[in-house]
DNA sequence: TTGACGATATACT
DNA sequence: GTATATCGTCAAA
């Protein structure tokens, strides 16, 4: 397992998007590691208007415009956290969405944090992610291409075939193809039709 | 299995 | 006051 030099990861939104899909989210908890498989992303690319950083700089937002693969975590409807990595050059401000794991490693200290929830739902669902992990506020802004506590990796495995949908829970720009998946998965959030 | 609903941080009208 | 990149719970089918 290696960590995700900023060099090696696609400053490109979309590109960064599905390129992600196969690579590990990996945090450190003071109980050991937890880590799970990118199985499901979204591109929010820069004009696009479902962006956080469509109408420009905010103190909730100003991680997305940091240089990409910086951590941008937010609240979303008060009560679930959502872990993005920046993408493109600082000051630009865009972002890929992370939206479901596959638990790797740490599925213990997962569960944990996710009482009553079955295995196969750990991590399926950005709120969900983000629980089990242990993600909040703290990690907001965080180098996510350096080993620390939280991080991205990759470990050589096949990424699997890629599916591409619209993006799930949107109203703006709601009809773009932006959502990527791991065909096939078990880990995937959203309603089955999309899943293909 | 599907659909409604409330919780509630942040930004915008 | 209204909207939102969600989730868990509950009721009905």
């Amino acid at each position: 397992m290696q960590v995700i030099a900023r060099a090696r990861l696609p400053e490109e939104t979309v590109t960064q998007a599905r390129f992600l899909l196969g690579r590990l989210v990996v945090r450190r908890l003071p109980e050991g590691l937890a880590a799970g498989r990118i199985v499901e992303t979204e591109a929010y690319p820069p004009g696009d208007a479902a962006l956080h950083a469509w109408r420009g700089m905010t103190r909730r937002n100003r991680s997305l415009f940091l240089p990409h693969g910086h951590a941008y975590v937010y609240v979303c409807y008060g009560t679930a956290m959502m872990l993005n990595v920046s993408s493109e050059p600082g000051g630009v401000g865009a972002g890929v969405l992370i939206r479901a794991l596959a638990p790797v490693e740490g599925v213990a200290l997962m569960a944990a944090r996710r009482p009553g929830a079955k295995p196969r739902d750990l991590a399926r669902g950005p709120g969900r992610l983000a629980a089990a992990l242990g993600i909040d506020l703290a990690l907001d802004g965080i180098d996510l291409c350096r080993d620390g506590a939280l991080f991205l990796a990759e470990d050589g495995a096949p990424t699997g075939e890629i599916g591409i949908s619209t993006r799930i829970g949107i109203t703006r720009d709601a009809h773009r193809p932006l959502r990527f998946l791991v065909r096939g998965s078990p880990f995937l959030s959203g309603p089955r039709h999309l899943n293909l």
